[in-house]
Order: structure tokens, then C-alpha cells, then sequence
RNA sequence: GGGGGAGUCGCAUAGCGGCAAUUGCAACAGACUGUAAAUCUGUCCUCUUCGGAGUUCAUUGGUUCGAGUCCAAUCUCCCCCA
């Protein structure tokens, strides 16, 4: 793997680079949409590469190793093959499952001991058996596993978590070091930044990460009930520690606004489930506010998605062909609107929503997340015209709106 | 015509002398950040200064300190027999 910092914008930290792997080569900055169980719910394949052009995807080691098992995914010849997934792949570590099924585990140094959410059977999870998890899966990026820290942690719990994750941490290397991967493709192992709401434990957490030379950096622990501004100040902190030339990965962020922000801050790549979530439960994401499809208001709305959702929103259709498009073409795929936004009316989508038919999930979940990567498609032109800060200042207020 | 059963807040239900009244659905909103989530929460008779106040359980009358609950009549609906 391998990371070519393009441009830096002159006025922010905001950078544009190309992620390099076995499987394919990833613009930044980057969305990545959350396949858990080795799935994006509610989208097929060929609509992640062809309408949302998905360059990676996540998958989570704690749902793949509880289900189907590692006989499983070692026999099909790692997720990739599994699920035919054939552009990147990256493995959260569980690490987040520690913070989010606090009530089903227990932390201690060797690791963390948890019962399973699906037949209460009860597990370790060590750092080696995370590699070696995470081997099995043979995702392109592998994750280090960590204690995700409550946001209100107080500093002494939140010292004594990030000292407890720089030491799984040097497990995860020991072990990452004595292992080769299982199906003949390099996989990266990106350490984690914890260190809550505090800013010594922050630079302290960076510092830590940045001594290991690590191919990629990722900042965890936040978004987990802080204050946003709490946020955007850890993640300033933290880029100005880390590696310029490693990507830099902000875990489970976020809003449209949280990840524009920390573009500017210099974060490189993202994943959340909120554009799949949220649009599952009937939130749509636009350029002009987010709407509710499951409002009355909606009921009647027979306009196309598009004519609502992207009017007057610039396209790469409109690309200035001055720019700098010897980076851009080779890692821009042409805009699409997504033809679901095209075909279905507001008032179509609306009665699927409450009718619950399956359609309405996945044509929101396709919108949202196409509307996530037009989102840092279109900051990565922004950031190499110079126009970033500009743009990024002038699409906040509509991104707040309610629609 | 005879016999039996039933009418509760949009619909369906609970209720068996202390009730503004159970639950589900529907409706109206909200939440969701490395996915235990096609989930969860709130409102859902009227008014409210959020402390309460006022009207309700087919209708009318009665028994009772107190009635959705007991009694009577009336109206409506369902089932069975003619």
C-alpha cells in the first residue's frame, strides 16, 4: 500500500491524495460505507461501484468472526472472494464493540472477554487474535484493536484506556509483523488515536502512533457524545502530530458537516453508518438540508428525487476542464445521479417508506450514500481549484437545514 | 316473528364498583456518528400559565359516597331458529 499526498490546500490543512492497494486505488478524501456483516444493508454490489461508486467499503471483525466464522471465511478465501467485493477492503477491529456492547464485556490487559449479541456464547478478544482475525478476512487496511472510550470518560479512565490501547497496539504490531497475509495481497495495519476529550492525551496518543511509522493513522474515540467543537479540537490536535504523508482516518464520522469540517482539518478518510442507517429509518441527505421522507408533507411532493435533491447542485458534468485533471481523471469516475433519484418521486418514496416495502430502504440508502461520495468527490476538486474553504462555507448553512 | 350476543378515545382490543380508561395498529413528530438498529423515543378526548382544569366508554333514566363496569328502557349491529 501506498499514499501519494497530491495537493495541500494553501489556506486550511485540507489535503487531496491517492491511496494505493492490491485491489484498486482510492481518492482522498474518501467515504467509505460501512459493510458490517460483509454487506452495505440495503445495497447490491453493482450499485456501490456504478451509482454511488464506492472506491472501499468497511467490514467488521466481531460480526464477521461471530458470523459465519472463520472456517467460513477462511475456506471461501477471505471477504473479498466471500462476498465478491473486488475494490478495498477495510476491517474495523471490534474495537468499537467494546465501547457500543459495554454491557455484554469485560477489559483487562490481556484483552477483552465479551458475549455474543446473537447466542450469548462468550469470547476473548486479544489483540494477536484480532490479527489474526483480521488475516483471515484479508482486508486491504486491518484495524488495531483498542478501547473505543466513552466521551465523558474523566481524565484519569481516559489516561489509563489510551495507555491500555498503545499496549494492545504493540501487540497488534508484534504480531501483524509475524504474520504474512493468507491470500497473496498486502494488507496495511493502521493504528488507533485515542486519548477522549483531552488534549495532552490526544498529542500524546498521535505522538505515541506517529513512533510507530505506521502506513496509515486513524483518530477513534470520537463522536462517541462529545461536543462537536470538543471534536473538531481533538482532531486538530491530533492531525498536527501525525504524519503528513500517512492518510489519516477519522473513525465513525459523521455528519456531512462533521466530515467537511475535518477535511478542512486535514482527515483524509471516513466511514459512518449514518447515511445507511439514517436512510433506512427514512432520513435523506441532500445538498440543501436533510428531509424526512416519512413526513406528510412528502405525501403529495411528485417531483423527481433529482429535481429536488440536486437542483442547481454543480456536477462533474460542469467540471472546469482547466483544472488540474491529470489527478483528477484518474481517479474521478464520471457524476452520476443515481438512477433511483432519478426515476422515483418524492411521493413514491415516501409510500414505500410507510408501507415498509424493502424498496424504499435501499433507494434511500443508495441516495444518502451517493449524496456522501458527490460530497468528498466534490471537496477533493474544491481542495485542488483552492476553492475549498469557499465552497465548504458557503454549503454549511444549506447542509443544517431541514427541509 | 322467537332465542342469544355485542356497542369503549380513527380501527381493533383490555377493563368485571375507585378510570381520562389497557394494548396493538394507524396518525403526527423526533432521534440515529468505527451498525445488537427496515430500529428506538415522544405525542395521540378538549383546554392549559404543564401545577392542573373540563368533558368522556351507544342514548336516557336509575342504584351507589362513587358507574365504562350493576339495573331498566330505548336505539343500533351480529349470530341461530322460523
Amino acid at each position: 500500500m501506498s499514499f501519494s499526498l497530491l495537493h495541500t490546500a494553501a489556506d486550511s490543512q485540507a489535503r487531496v491524495g491517492l491511496l494505493h492497494t492490491d485491489h484498486g486505488d482510492i481518492p482522498t478524501p474518501i467515504f467509505m460505507p460501512v459493510g458490517t456483516a460483509g454487506s452495505v444493508k440495503a445495497v447490491h454490489q453493482h450499485e456501490l461501484r456504478n451509482e454511488i461508486d464506492a472506491k472501499i467499503i468497511l467490514g467488521n471483525t466481531y460480526h464477521l468472526y461471530l458470523r459465519p466464522g472463520l472456517d467460513i471465511l477462511r475456506q471461501a478465501g477471505g471477504l473479498h472472494r466471500f462476498n465478491g467485493w473486488n475494490r478495498p477492503l477495510l476491517t474495523d477491529s471490534g474495537g468499537f464493540q467494546v465501547f457500543s456492547l459495554a454491557d455484554n464485556r469485560k477489559i483487562r490487559e490481556e484483552g477483552c472477554t465479551f458475549r455474543s449479541h446473537i447466542d450469548g456464547s462468550k469470547h476473548l478478544f486479544t489483540p494477536e487474535k484480532v490479527m489474526d482475525i483480521e488475516r483471515i478476512i484479508g482486508a486491504d487496511i486491518m484495524m488495531a484493536f483498542d478501547e473505543c472510550c466513552p466521551g465523558d470518560a474523566d481524565h484519569r479512565y481516559a489516561l489509563q484506556s489510551m495507555q491500555l490501547t498503545h499496549r494492545w497496539l504493540d501487540r497488534c504490531l508484534v504480531r501483524f509483523s509475524q504474520t504474512e497475509p493468507l491470500y497473496g495481497h498486502h494488507q496495511a495495519l493502521f493504528p488507533i488515536v485515542q486519548g477522549c476529550q483531552y488534549e495532552d492525551l490526544r498529542r500524546q496518543s498521535a505522538e505515541y502512533i506517529a513512533s510507530k511509522n505506521p502506513e496509515g493513522c486513524a483518530i477513534g474515540g470520537l463522536a462517541v457524545g462529545e461536543p462537536t467543537d470538543v471534536m473538531y479540537r481533538m482532531i486538530e490536535v491530533v492531525t498536527a502530530v501525525l504524519p503528513t504523508d500517512r492518510p489519516r482516518y477519522l473513525m465513525g464520522v459523521g455528519t456531512p458537516q462533521n466530515i467537511l469540517e475535518a477535511i478542512e482539518r486535514g482527515v483524509d478518510m471516513f466511514d459512518c453508518v449514518m447515511p445507511t442507517r439514517n436512510g433506512r429509518n427514512g432520513l435523506l441527505f441532500t445538498p440543501h438540508g436533510t428531509l424526512n421522507i416519512k413526513n406528510h408533507k412528502w405525501a403529495s411532493c411528485f417531483h423527481p428525487i433529482a429535481d429536488i435533491v440536486w437542483a442547481d447542485v454543480e456536477t462533474e458534468q460542469n467540471e472546469d476542464v482547466s483544472q488540474p485533471h491529470s489527478i483528477a481523471s484518474q481517479t474521478d469516475a464520471p457524476f452520476h445521479i443515481p438512477a433511483s433519484d432519478s426515476q422515483y418521486s418524492l411521493s413514491y418514496l415516501h409510500h414505500l417508506i410507510r408501507a415498509q416495502e424493502i424498496l424504499g430502504l435501499q433507494i434511500c440508502s443508495i441516495h444518502n450514500l451517493a449524496f456522501y461520495l458527490w460530497l468528498v468527490r466534490t471537496a477533493r476538486r474544491h481542495i485542488l481549484a483552492g476553492t475549498f474553504s469557499q465552497w465548504k462555507s458557503g454549503l454549511l448553512p444549506a447542509l443544517s437545514r431541514r427541509l
